[in-house]
DNA sequence: TTGTAGGCGTTATCAT
DNA sequence: ATGATAACGCCTACAA
């Protein structure tokens, strides 16, 4: 099997007697080309095989179409969703999506940035790693004025584009209708506090118990550290052990929810109402499990569609300033039979 | 904000009183260079604020250290698994990984293939939209000696590596084990028949009954197009409306045999024994759900990284050969409530 | 409307 | 052990 050789518009300008400019010209239809000669050189790249260098071009005009993505890990509903809307909105303009995964790890974080940066990505598009503290490795990016996002968790100082959902009152909103729905004694699944994310999801839990008049007790607040099944399941047991158990749970993801809602079956707790159970996140078993469960919707496709645009319109009217610019998507309270109590 | 231009090697070969070239071999530790220089110059490269220029090289060396991958849809727990693989190897070995979906559009597929053509990607992973029948925009990538995987969803004929699990048998094993718990009238939802994954698992599941003298009756046979939720619940509906219902359901994936468990709980039918299910993938799902889905587990981390393990070792050893090599992974029965009369 | 020519940053080749 | 130079394929002033 032999390889050929690529063709290229010297190629092409070759055959056609004409200058590799005017090709790379007509090629992208650039109106100072006769629309004989676009047809004429479209027809004979296409003859040829011609297949643009993208490399080349990028390399020209030190610009490559693509968006780099950096997030924990690719095998979440959550997160898969927001790639989705990433690539989905990037494929539409042209773009390649560039996709790594930090784990969560803060040092594979700072090397994939630069990984991205020597790929001369256009933009960027990050969801920061539960262990990251420190973001200055993004600072290149500002300093070349290339576009970066930062989606659901957030730096809590960096100016630039944020998208995310207004966690707090996410909080608020999930604490209120369980209240609202009796619950006296309402404990709370919390992720992470370093990521504002949980922390803001923590705090509006608390300003609810407040602004109704409940107790805020710290031996119902769990922190969790993965926020997995079976962090979820110790954190249950662990409740309904006590002398005096909750009788609402607030978990700050579905994951964590499902296991407090498995967990309440075995012990022959009705849900809801022994214990009412709210999750985060609207994952596919959020739906699924028997009793539906609550929770909050998080517009994952959408929040990736909007990543994506703000790269794109940065790019376009190639904007100098640095500005800072947050976007808060709505969420909602989906109520479903684990809290319905009335 | 002032865009500062990039530092080059050519900036530190200045700086330095050096050759491009050595800075160039220095950089890479090439062993021609003094331990000195090579000190001095990554130092310098350092403080300079250098980032190596992947388009350049790529450029020049006509290779980019980039995977390609073409897969249907990202938000599938299978797929997303399967990617997640993928980039996992391919970070090890300092390779990017670009993604791109084509939501199962044949025409889309096309020019993706297209797409990642001409960013030169080294190697391409692809699972076959659904749609596809014809695969010759695949070529281009044998012609160039570019290593190309298919996985999972492959076609029945094109001479290349092709990674996935062997479905005739799980269907069988799915089939069987049903049998195995006393099934007499087994039902089957199929998926798409011109994709060789589900038209395997049929075979298998059709020879189960045959080997067990078990008659083969084809208005238990469902045709899927999607495989959807949706889809699953009016098959079921259908099913159990028969004068004479099957009781027993090899699902072609788990979200259709999970509708399938959650249709036939609303008609008070018990599973295992009125009727017992089971799906294939092993998603999350089918762990949560009540009963438990048993299913076929299937092995979507270690396809990936298989995947891109044939792809990196191809272009190591750089073999000029096109060969044709299958690799089948193992699946399991994966007993679970839904299924377990015993 | 088309042509000329230089350069984007890197690396391989050949020389020193 | 290091240097000089050409080449990768494309684009964009500028010129004609």
């Amino acid at each position: 099997m032999k390889e050929t050789k690529d063709v290229t518009i010297y190629d092409i300008a070759e055959r056609l007697n004409l200058a590799t400019s005017t090709i790379s010209r007509a090629l992208k239809d650039h109106h100072t080309i006769s629309a004989k000669t676009i047809k004429k050189v479209k027809k004979m790249a296409d003859e040829m095989g011609y297949r643009p260098n993208t490399l080349a071009a990028g390399l020209r005009g030190n610009k490559t179409k693509t968006i780099g993505v950096l997030i924990s890990r690719i095998n979440r509903p959550f997160i898969s969703s927001l790639i989705s809307g990433i690539e989905e909105t990037a494929q539409k303009a042209g773009y390649n999506v560039i996709i790594t995964q930090s784990h969560d790890s803060y040092t594979d974080e700072v090397d994939l940035a630069k990984a991205l940066y020597s790929s001369r990505v256009s933009g960027i598009i990050c969801s920061l790693a539960m262990e990251t503290r420190d973001t200055s490795h993004f600072q290149q990016f500002m300093d070349k004025n290339i576009p970066l996002v930062f989606v659901d968790r957030v730096p809590k100082e960096f100016n630039t584009y944020r998208v995310m959902i207004d966690n707090y009152s996410a909080g608020y909103k999930a604490t209120k209708h369980l209240i609202e729905q009796g619950c006296k004694r309402i404990a709370h699944f919390a992720g992470s506090q370093h990521r504002n994310t949980y922390s803001e999801r923590k705090r509006g839990y608390v300003d609810a118990l407040i602004e109704y008049n409940l107790p805020v007790d710290e031996d119902l607040i769990i922190n969790f550290t993965t926020m997995s099944y079976e962090e979820g399941e110790k954190a249950s047991n662990y409740l309904f052990d006590l002398a005096n158990p909750p009788d609402g749970i607030f978990s700050s993801n579905d994951t964590a929810a499902v296991s407090a809602i498995q967990c309440a079956k075995k012990r022959g707790l009705k849900i809801p109402q022994d214990v009412a159970i709210i999750g985060f996140n609207d994952d596919p078993i959020a739906s699924i499990i028997d009793p539906g469960l609550s929770t909050i919707t998080h517009p994952a496709v959408k929040m990736g569609q909007t990543s994506a645009k703000k790269i794109l319109s940065h790019l376009k009217s190639s904007k100098k300033d640095n500005l800072t610019e947050i976007t808060f998507l709505n969420t909602e309270v989906l109520v479903r039979e684990s809290s319905k109590r009335k």
